[in-house]
DNA sequence: TTGCAATATGATAATGATTATCATTCCAAT
DNA sequence: ATTGGAATGATAATCATTATCATATTGCAA
């Protein structure tokens, strides 16, 4: 999925003729916020950033990041300790963790992206996005 | 990575020179169980599974999932709801999920073993298995 | 075989991220 | 301006997972 990079309203880059739901102030904030981030960020992480800024409560982060997610601007994946890590559809992140010391190496490549195209001819599903991850031991830990 | 069906002792399949842990009868115990599942399925649907053969408490499974997990022969991925489900490593599975709905539907292809292959020289990690998974709308969601 | 040390196990309490609840506030359309 | 519905905040509740700790089991050496 191609997301326009600096459009007024990032929604209008994914939505293809879909009902067209506008985003809250909150949302849109923590949409910015995120877009900013070189880095995903849990919940809790960016309730943190956004609450140097302006008040927000925690429960509106996990409620506005289930709806940016729902409307696919929006991605998130889990790591080995549970928590969840959101970041602006975009680019592709992929990653490389060592199931015992917890390290995350991003990846470059992404092979995924034919598959992904390929499906949603196939498949009746409407793909916002793919997590691809791979778990294993690092150097350091293999002793 | 390919693992032998009936092998002994499974780890024998995966082990490559590694120092060569024994399993406790409660770990094999579990790893079978999880073997002739056709579902991955969660520790608390595991603990249900095993308790009607033998008496085992949660916190065991959780350990023996973890350890097994550090060994090779079990693999985990997360779902929507935020439970960890886990399968024995054998095929790959991968999912399309309904955001919405959460539904999983499971796919035929992984384009992702070459990539694998090549990690496993480019890195220095030694990769024990990955996950794939696509998001999206399934189309009785698509409202 | 016996005894010791290390590891595994069970039961249960504690943790911590995520969700549910509910009263209040904001917005869009009448 | 008024009203109905959605959004927000504060906080309590939930629930999978971890930590704790006492007990049981195993591996190994004498």
């Amino acid at each position: 999925m191609i997301l326009k990079k600096d459009a007024e309203n990032s929604f209008e880059a994914v939505s293809k003729g879909q009902p067209k739901p506008r985003l809250t102030a909150g949302q849109q904030s923590l949409l910015d916020t995120l877009q900013h981030q070189p880095q995903p960020l849990s919940a809790q992480a960016l309730y943190g950033v956004m609450r140097r800024q302006q008040p927000i409560g925690l429960a509106t982060i996990y409620r506005a990041l289930e709806t940016l997610k729902l409307l696919g601007l929006v991605q998130h994946r889990v790591t080995l300790t549970g928590e969840t890590l959101y970041s602006a559809v975009e680019h592709d992140h992929h990653y490389l963790t060592c199931l015992q010391c917890g390290v995350s190496v991003p990846l470059e490549t992404c092979p995924v992206q034919e598959l992904a195209a390929q499906l949603q001819g196939t498949s009746s599903f409407r793909i916002y996005y793919h997590t691809l991850e791979f778990f294993g031991v690092c150097e350091g830990c293999e002793g």
